[in-house]
DNA sequence: AGCACGATTAACT
DNA sequence: GTTAATCGTGCTC
């Protein structure tokens, strides 16, 4: 397990969003034994979010205590709670703005499978982590984790390198639940999905 | 102190 | 296609 290191989040947002995917998402669970209890999975969409010029993004208001993070040090993890319910998780990126991030929106389940299930209610694997906060959900990831390094390889959650993916698999369109964002935010194509994957989410919908 | 809303999901019709 | 669940955040008064 290689830890992209902290440079890679040093680049422009977009391009950082684009080259997550194929990267491993790796958790270590508290309880694990060596050898036990990891979860592993591929990226196969993410999105980018600017600061605070990104009408979109929760930096759009500056720098408030929860989006403190983002102007904080690069390959961290912005994790939020929203809809009074859900916890969404994004990796601090950005090189000439001054705060980014990208969200992590679906992952391929590649190991750790079963525990997955476990907390994901027993779903089949194309739905336990295709969606941000079905990751988290999965992965036993909350407000706990906010501000962890995820270049960090003895952390409890870490992003690691992967086997690139080549640009003809690649599809980029706009981000989803941002309809009311204004323009050009809501329409700019700032989400990378691996086209032919079928753990993204929304397959087939738009929103 | 009060309010509107959200980078969602699951369960409906 | 629609809607309830549920509460932190940022904005207004």
């Amino acid at each position: 397990m290689e830890p992209l290191p902290r440079a890679f989040y040093d680049r422009d947002t977009g391009l950082v969003a684009r080259d997550l995917l194929g990267a491993h998402l790796v958790r270590t669970l508290p309880d694990a034994r060596p050898g036990g209890h990891r979860l592993v999975a591929r990226i196969v969409e993410t999105e980018a979010y600017y600061g605070p010029a990104d009408g979109a993004s929760h930096a759009r208001s500056g720098r408030t205590p929860r989006t403190t993070v983002m102007f904080g040090p690069l390959g961290h993890a912005y994790v939020y709670f929203t809809y009074g319910m859900h916890w969404l998780l994004n990796v601090v990126a950005r090189c000439h703005e001054p705060a980014g991030a990208v969200l992590l929106r679906a992952v391929e389940p590649l190991e750790g499978n079963e525990i997955m299930r476990q907390r994901r209610n027993g779903r089949r694997d194309e739905e336990l982590t295709n969606g941000p906060a079905k990751i988290c959900q999965a992965f036993g990831v909350n407000g706990d984790l906010n501000r962890f390094d995820l270049c960090d390889a003895a952390g409890p959650l870490v992003i690691a390198s992967g086997p690139p993916v080549p640009e003809t698999e690649v599809a980029a369109g706009p981000r989803i639940g941002v309809r009311s964002a204004p323009e050009p935010w809501q329409s700019r194509p700032l989400r990378f999905w691996i086209r032919e994957s079928r753990f993204v989410s929304r397959q087939g919908r738009r929103r």
